[in-house]
This record gives structure tokens, sequence and C-alpha cells, in this order.
DNA sequence: AATACGGGGAG
DNA sequence: CTCCCAGTATT
């Protein structure tokens, strides 16, 4: 008799987070904690969900809110598509949906932003539905446990590993045991060194006993980046400086950033200085006052090399219709990348 | 099936 | 540095 869903369940007892969105069984906020949570560690979220909360309550709340708002909640967190599409999804439901969250699998995966994860997620803790929640954690714990090899960023395990995790569902309270499994794996079944020692359920693993918790999970697929070189322009023009939103297919799509010069290479000053025909300068000539030095800032995909030119402009007339002259003093008001953060900070006092 | 999408923290 | 995190959308 296999003692594992029942030893996991006794330990997350034990063991489990008082966390903020565990007390609760509001579709609304457990849709938002498991956003927010996408490929995102638990305490790094946890701010972001509360201040989210503090602020948008609930659904209508947030239906009722501009993008910018939500994306200046979002700020820093990253993958910005995530609050886009909470934005987006949120007045779906309140326009479309007369407000009331789906209450079945099917329905939930239908909205922008919920996939299979986040939709067993929602049902089986929301709703009390039987459907398994394989995120991350649980990938690694079934690996391991049973000593299954297939890579678990392929198509076939993800189908293996949802009739496992089917198979192991109790018929009640699979919200309970989704996140038992998960915790599970996030505390105790890490992915560097776990705590095998002191393991309920080290006696049956496969890993274990073979010897392969370090080779366990099997994951093929690695991600190569590509180098950009950013040159912001920080423009003097008083009390005034501008802004450009991010459109586009890009990363940080609908954020604000510096007026952006994107080159193939890297540029020197004297190149930089030289710089003619800026197009968003739209004809006005322009002083170098100040280069930074370059920032690198690297994402998953990309490594970014950004410098920030302090340009100062006589008597502008008027910028290309994409720039938006703000308050030098307002800038915080507008959702911006990390990387726009850093080099606000680097700058100083403008 | 492959790739893009952020940022941070652990080792 | 590398790995990977309560993954999803797009091509």
């Amino acid at each position: 008799m296999n003692q594992f869903v029942p030893q996991i369940h006794l330990w997350y007892n034990r063991n489990f987070r008082d966390l903020p969105w565990r007390n609760t069984h509001d579709p609304y906020k457990i849709w938002i904690s498991e956003i927010i949570l996408q490929q995102t560690r638990v305490e790094q979220g946890k701010n972001y969900y509360l201040n989210f909360i503090n602020r948008f309550p609930s659904l209508k709340h947030l239906a009722g809110a501009s993008e910018n708002e939500v994306l200046k909640l979002w700020q820093g967190l990253g993958y910005y598509s995530r609050a886009r599409n909470l934005h987006q999804t949120a007045r779906f439901i309140q326009n479309e949906l007369q407000g009331k969250f789906p209450e079945t699998y099917e329905d939930i995966i239908r909205l922008k932003g919920i996939g299979p994860y986040t939709g067993a997620a929602i049902a089986s803790i929301a709703f009390g539905l039987p459907y398994p929640a394989i995120d991350g954690n649980v990938y690694r714990v079934l690996s391991r446990y049973f000593g299954i090899s297939t890579p678990i960023d392929s198509g076939k395990a993800k189908k293996e590993f949802r009739e496992l995790a089917s198979g192991l569902l109790p018929p009640k309270n699979p919200g309970f045991h989704n996140q038992a499994l998960m915790e599970f794996g996030a505390l105790q079944c890490t992915p560097k060194s776990p705590n095998c020692k002191n393991c309920p359920v080290a006696d049956s693993c496969f890993a274990y006993s073979e010897k392969q918790v370090e080779e366990l999970p099997v994951k093929e697929k690695r991600t190569k980046q590509r180098k950009r070189y950013f040159y912001y322009f920080y423009i003097d023009d008083g009390k005034f400086t501008w802004l450009e939103k991010r459109t586009g297919n890009d990363i940080w799509k609908n954020l604000y950033q510096f007026p952006l010069l994107e080159s193939d290479k890297e540029l020197t000053d004297s190149e930089i200085g030289n710089l003619k025909n800026i197009p968003f300068l739209n004809g006005h000539s322009a002083t170098v006052n100040k280069i930074s030095k370059p920032v690198k800032h690297i994402l998953s995909h990309q490594v970014i090399f950004a410098t920030l030119i302090h340009v100062e402009i006589p008597s502008i007339k008027s910028l290309t219709d994409n720039l938006i002259k703000v308050e030098k003093n307002s800038i915080s008001d507008f959702p911006v990348p990390r990387l726009i953060e850093i080099l606000i900070k680097n700058a100083g006092d403008f």
C-alpha cells in the first residue's frame, strides 16, 4: 500500500506556510494569487499580492481601473502580459459574464492568461473541483518520487504527468491536495539540496533509493540570449521631460520609458555625441550634457546594455507624436520597467 | 514543437 | 556564472 499521498498531506498539515491567499475561497483572490505566482517565487510575489488586493479588493474594482494603474502595481514583477491579461479578463468577466467568475474548469481556462495549471488551481482551490494543478514543483516531486525521466518541458511529459497526477487526486478536497504537493516541492523536495534526510516519503522515493535525486527531473530546452544596445535620452526641458510608451510585440509592452534609440552594436561616446537625425527629436539639435555608464540588464532571452544620455534642448516646440511631455517629478506615476528605475536611481537628481 | 516573455534569489 | 520559480500565448 503506497503511503505517498497521505504522507504528503500529513507533511503539509505540519509545514504549510500561512500565506495571505490561503484563507479564502474567493475565486477572484485565488485567481490574482495564481497569476502573480506564475514563474514567481512566493516570497517575491507576496507583497505584490497584498498591495494588489488592497487596491483592488474585488473584480469590480480591477475592472474599473486603468491599465496604467494595474501595470503600476505590477511594476518590477516582470512578465507584464500577466497584468495586461488580468485587467482585460476582469473587464471581460464584468461586462460579458455579469461579473460572475466562471465555475467550471472548461470555462475558466477559456479566460485570457489562464492555462492548464492556473485553471486547475482555481477550479480545485476555489470550487473544489478535481483537477490536478501541475506546476514546476509538482513536476519535480513526481519525477523524483516515481522515477520519471521524461523531460518535463516536453509535450509527452504534459500528458504523462497529468495522468499520473490525476490518479493521485483524492475525491475530496483536491485544492488541499494540490497545495500540499506544491508546498512539498517548494519547501522539502527543492531543486537544489532537497531535504531527503528528513523526508517522510524517502523510503519509497525512486530518486532517493537510486541516488538520482540530483539528476531528476530532466529538462532539455535551454534558452539563448540576444544582445541589445539601448540608448535612452533624458531630455532636460526645464520643469519637464519626455517619455514614450512601448508598443508592439516586444518586452515591456505598454510600459513607459525615456525616448529610446536602439542600436545593433555598442556606440562610443563620440558616436553618441555626434548623433544626427535622432527621429524623435523632430529636427531639434541637442546638447549632450552627460552620458551614463552602460548598465547591463539581464532578462531570460536578452542581455540589454543601456545608457542614459542627458541632453538639453533649447526651446522645444514639439517632439514626435509618440512622445509625451511630463513633469519631471511625476515620472513615478508611470509604470516603468526595472531597467528604467535603475537608470533613474543611478542618475540621481535630475 | 519552439520560442518569447522579467526579475530575483539560491548555490 | 547557472538554474528555476504555484506558466501562458504565439507561431
